[in-house]
DNA sequence: TCCATTCGGTTTCAATTTGAAACCATTGCC
DNA sequence: GGCAATGGTTTCAAATTGAAACCGAATGGA
C-alpha cells in the first residue's frame, strides 16, 4: 500500500500526501468523516467497499495521522474513527476535488449535491489562490520556490 | 482501472473525479504537465514511473479530457500531451493538496519547494473557503444540498 | 439461561493491477 | 546503410484488491 518513490521526486510534498491519500477509498472515507461518520459500519454501508479493504484504509489512515481512534461516544463498546486536525487540514482538498467534479462531471438531469454555506443555504464561493497582496493569481502566475534559496 | 462504483454514492461528485485522477500517477503527471512538460519521456523520466504504467495512465487522462494529444511543438515528428481546459482546472486540487502537505509532510531540514506568485517571489496565501457574502467558512459551517430541494 | 443477531473485524483465495525488463517501430543523424 | 534516441507495447512475476466465509465479543430477546 504504501508506496516510497524510490527516485526522490523533485516536489514530494504532493507525493508524499498521495502517499497518504492517494488511493480510491481514503480520500471517500475522509469525506464521509467531514459528513459526522464515525463507526466501521457506516462507513462499509456507505461506501460499498468490502470489509478487509476498508480496514486496510482506516489502519493507513490512522497510522497517517488523518484519523484517530476514539474509545466510544454513546457508551457503547466499540471504538470510533475520527478526524484529526490534520485529517481536517484536507477539507480544501475535498473542497477543490467537489467543485471541479461540480464543474466537469454533473451531467445534466443527474442528482447531484453541492457545497452550501449552513447558514444561508446558499452555495458557497469558488476557490481562488491569492498573491500575499491580495491579487487574484492563474496558474501561470505561480511557480515552485526553493525554500533555501529565494524566501529574502 | 476505471472503479465504478456499482452501489452508486450519495456523492459521487467527489467519487467520479476520482475515478479520473484518483490513483497515485495521474496527479503527478498532471502536476509535471502544469510544469510544462509535454513529452512522453520528461514524465517517465521526472516520475521514474514504468512505461508501460506510465502510457496506460496518459492514455486514461486523455481518455478523461485532462490531458490532450498536440501534433508537434518544435516541429518534431511525435505528439505532446498538454493539459486541456479541464485539466487546469485540477490547479486548485494541486494546491490544495500541496499546503496541506507543507503543513504536514515537510520535516525539519528536507529540501522542499513551495509556491510562489511568480511576479513578487512572495508565497501564495492560503486557501480559504468563502460564502457568497464573503464570509469565512469552516468545515462545520458547510454542508451538501440537493440542488433539486433547496436552490430557493 | 440460552439462542440469535449485530458489530467489527480477519482469513482465504481468485482475479486484477502493477512494475521491471525486454522487445519493437519510427525518426533523425552521420 | 548503420546507429542511437524516442515512444511506446509485450511479457511475466509479484503485489494488491475484493468477495465471501469465518470469527469473537457484546448485546437482545424468549
Amino acid at each position: 500500500m504504501v508506496k516510497r518513490t524510490s527516485h526522490q521526486s523533485a516536489d514530494c510534498l504532493i507525493a508524499r500526501p498521495l502517499d497518504a491519500i492517494g488511493d480510491w477509498w481514503s480520500l471517500l472515507i475522509v469525506r464521509d468523516a467531514f459528513d459526522g461518520m464515525r463507526r466501521f459500519g457506516e462507513f462499509q454501508k456507505s461506501l460499498g467497499v468490502a470489509k478487509n479493504i476498508l480496514s486496510a484504509r482506516l489502519r493507513n489512515l490512522v497510522a497517517h495521522g488523518i484519523l484517530e481512534i476514539v474509545p466510544a461516544s454513546d457508551g457503547g463498546a466499540h471504538h470510533e474513527y475520527v478526524l484529526t486536525e490534520k485529517g481536517r487540514g484536507l477539507f480544501y482538498v475535498l473542497v477543490a476535488l467537489r467543485q471541479w467534479g461540480e464543474t466537469y462531471f454533473s451531467g445534466p438531469g443527474e442528482p447531484y449535491t453541492f457545497m452550501v454555506d449552513t447558514r444561508t443555504g446558499r452555495p458557497i464561493r469558488r476557490l481562488e489562490v491569492h498573491a500575499e497582496d491580495g491579487r487574484l493569481l492563474t496558474p501561470g502566475e505561480t511557480r515552485l520556490a526553493d525554500f533555501r534559496r529565494a524566501p529574502e
